[in-house]
DNA sequence: TTGACATGCAACCAATTGGTTGCATAAGGT
DNA sequence: ACCTTATGCAACCAATTGGTTGCATGTCAA
């Protein structure tokens, strides 16, 4: 699955969420906040985890799920170029990423 | 239509470049490049503007369509605290962002 | 060993998506 | 006026999405 398809989902960014504050999570304690059945939260974990943002490995009966924040950094670069017009905090980002021409 | 749903097809996320790059453009042209159908230019253009990525005026018979990155600002918004997890030069991205706290 | 717990698997469903085609209409050029 | 061009509107379609429920299975604890 693609990344920006992955992230297009606001359970499945809650579960990035979650992850990322959380640290390694069950399938179980991950679907405690939703409102959704642990089948759909199952669901959005094996997009996550076709999409390389989500890693998984078994302890006993529990399936432990641990964030791999790397493929974002496609979505990051994706969106650099247009960073430059937003407002000066970000347009400063560029400046650090690489495009030391003068701003527009 | 929400921003990340907006971004999650490949054919929006090009318009989205044709538009950056070329600038304002008619759904004729925008969809030169293109496969598909002038019909699925034109739902794909009108999505863009419910996420208000895109403005469209008439000039006569054309509808011109105008790129605004502005709402693409909160996709980096939320990217950023992953950010410092990845390379040096997005690392950097972060400092500047305001966390500037050391790196972990 | 028995029961509770975490998960897997599969079928099913309604809504949405991404695409199509056909026809209508307004604007421009000759 | 006439024809072409750019677009709009609407119906339609197959595939996907996001969700459900029911039942099976493996693990752990008493």
């Amino acid at each position: 699955m693609d990344i920006f398809t992955a992230l297009s989902d606001p359970v499945r960014r809650q579960l990035i969420e979650a992850l990322w504050q959380r640290g390694p999570l069950s399938i179980k304690q991950l679907g405690e906040g939703l409102q959704i059945s642990r089948q759909a939260v199952t669901k959005h974990l094996d997009m996550l985890i076709k999409a390389k943002l989500v890693s998984a490995r078994y302890a006993g009966k529990e399936r432990i799920h641990e964030l791999n924040p790397r493929p974002l950094e496609k979505v990051a670069l994706w969106l650099q170029p247009f960073a430059k017009q937003w407002d000066d905090r970000l347009s400063r980002l560029n400046v650090y990423l690489g495009e030391q021409h003068e701003q527009d």
